[in-house]
Formats: C-alpha cells, structure tokens, sequence
DNA sequence: TGACAGAATCTGCCTAGGCAGATATAGTCT
DNA sequence: AGACTATATCTGCCTAGGCAGATTCTGTCA
C-alpha cells in the first residue's frame, strides 16, 4: 500500500482539469463549426437561433441572460444574423425600449435541419457512452458548476 | 416502462453538454483568475508559467504546440510576461530562429505560490468527488475529445 | 557552394467578446 | 405632472486570439 502513484484529484488538480475542460469545449465548437459551415451558421449563431426557435427568450436582454452573453456582444451577433436574414428585430409593443427576435421564414424552414447536424455532433461526440456514464458526466459537470458557484 | 422521459443522451445532445462544458471553463477560468490576481497573473499567463517552471517545452514553437497556441498570439502573451518581468528571452545557441524562454529569478521565487494558489482553487472545483467519480470524470472528458479526433 | 524547401518568430489585420458610458423608455413615488 | 431610479439597447474602446504574410535562419541536396 502507499504507493508513490497519485491519485486522480492529485492530478486533475495540477491543472489538467483545466486543460481538459478547455480542450472539449474547443473541441465541441470545432465540430459544430465544421457540421454548420455549409449552412453559413457559427457556432455561436446556432446557440442564439436554437434558443429563439424553442421560444426560450424573446428579447434581446432575455438572450444575454440565458447564454451568458454581454449585451453589446449580443447586440452585435444580433446584428450579423439579421445582416445574414436569420432573424429580424421587431418591436416590442409591451416595452418601446426593448426588441423581440424573430426568425424569418427563411430561417425557421432550415432550423430542423441545423438543429439534427448538431444532434448528430453531440451523439457521436458522446459515443461509446453508456445512459449511466452520460448521467454521471453530466453530474460532474454540474458538481464543478456549483462547486465554482459556491466559491463567489 | 418505456416512459416519455428522455435518457440523458438525448438531453445532452441537445446543446447542454456544450453549454454545461463552455459554463464549466469559464467557471474554471473565472476562478483562476481571482485567485492569481494579488500576484497579477492572469489565467493564460500562469499556465506557460506552469510550463516553463516544469521543463515542460522551452521555446516559443514547443509552448505553442503544447498548449495549442498560435504563434502570434504565443509571441503577444510572452511580450506581456516579459514586460512584466516573469520570463526573458534568451538566444538560443542551437537555432538561431529562435529563443529559450526563461524565467526570472522573481518569478522563480514566485511560482510555488502561484502554483499553490491554483492547485487549492482545483481541489476545491473538485470537492465533493470521490477519487473513483473523478477518475470517471477524466476519462469522459478523454473520450469526448478522442470521439472528436476520430471525426476529423 | 548555391538553390531551395521548411521552420521559428514576428507583424499586421480581422473577428469577437467584455466593460463603460450614452440614450431612450419604464416604473415609482410624491 | 415632475423627479428619480432602473432597465433595454447600442456604441466606442480595449483585449486577446486566429490567420496570412514577411523575415531570418536551418538543413538538404545537387
């Protein structure tokens, strides 16, 4: 017993986590990339379009809060996509101040075809994974959130 | 049996494990930052810190290799260090192309610190992990990124 | 030796996001 | 209504990284 081995939060602390984590995130992204060029979306569009075609978040403020975004950022991706006719920004009777986000039609028809591609990425990003071990890397996932969370 | 609930595949290739691993790494980032900011490190900073303190790499190409860095952005983050007076630049007398990067005796003095710092800010990202939940929690990162190797 | 392909670093340019401040509108309180 | 605070969006400025091209040096091969 006692061996000079050490043990894996030993290592993962030495910075791996770190790099780890930093290397799937890029990794994720690449491939999105690569799956959504032929659509002319960027990984960052997609999140933005998702979360619009799945009604969650109506406004521009809405979106920032939900995916971490910084408004000026928000604004300006926003901008691009409507450069490109992915959305539009349409008044927002309820606050003059504000938009809502719209697809357009154009947009809405090629969401189910963007949204498999993406699918398609995480599955076999996720191959070879049981239910039980997708659970469990979920779990970690989060533990490490709250545990972040906690320290603040 | 057969319930409509979705398995935890389905719902993380729906763009959770994305956002749960982008939110993992800032958090991860965000930490770091905090904790090095008295020795006015930054995150990026200390991790070719970390590598140069540990032998690992010693010139500018090897640390862009290692740590998946442009060269151009490799050549701006070691002018920061240098100006800062963490690291120098030191001819290389195998290939004049080039530079050994070493550190300054300052920094020398200051890295177990800083490695300490960062060490105890992973130990407590990891709180709560037993070492079989982590040693799991490595090898699924490892198997997402080798699924997306296999992808290219 | 001379030519030349390849490698190491640096520089310029571009993109994208964060932050701070500006503007317009909402909401509240008197 | 008027004053004041808060919120939604936008704009300007800054940082940091990717990519392409320039420069300098290395190694090879004729």
């Amino acid at each position: 017993m006692s061996t000079s081995r050490k043990n894996t939060i030993d290592t993962l602390s030495t910075g791996e986590l770190g790099f780890l984590v930093s290397a799937v995130r890029s990794s994720i992204w690449d491939s999105i990339e690569a799956e959504l060029k032929p659509l002319d979306i960027s990984p960052a569009q997609f999140v933005v379009f998702n979360s619009i075609a799945l009604g969650k978040g109506r406004t521009i403020g809405e979106f920032c809060r939900l995916l971490g975004y910084d408004s000026g950022a928000m604004t300006r991706l926003l901008d691009r996509m409507e450069k490109k006719g992915l959305i539009r920004r349409v008044a927002n009777p309820e606050d003059r101040r504000s938009y809502l986000i719209e697809l357009s039609d154009e947009s809405r028809a090629m969401f189910p075809q963007a949204r498999r591609r993406v699918e398609a990425v995480f599955r076999r990003l996720l191959g070879g994974f049981s239910n039980v071990q997708a659970e469990a890397f979920k779990r970690s996932l989060e533990q490490v959130l709250a545990n972040a969370a906690s320290m603040r």
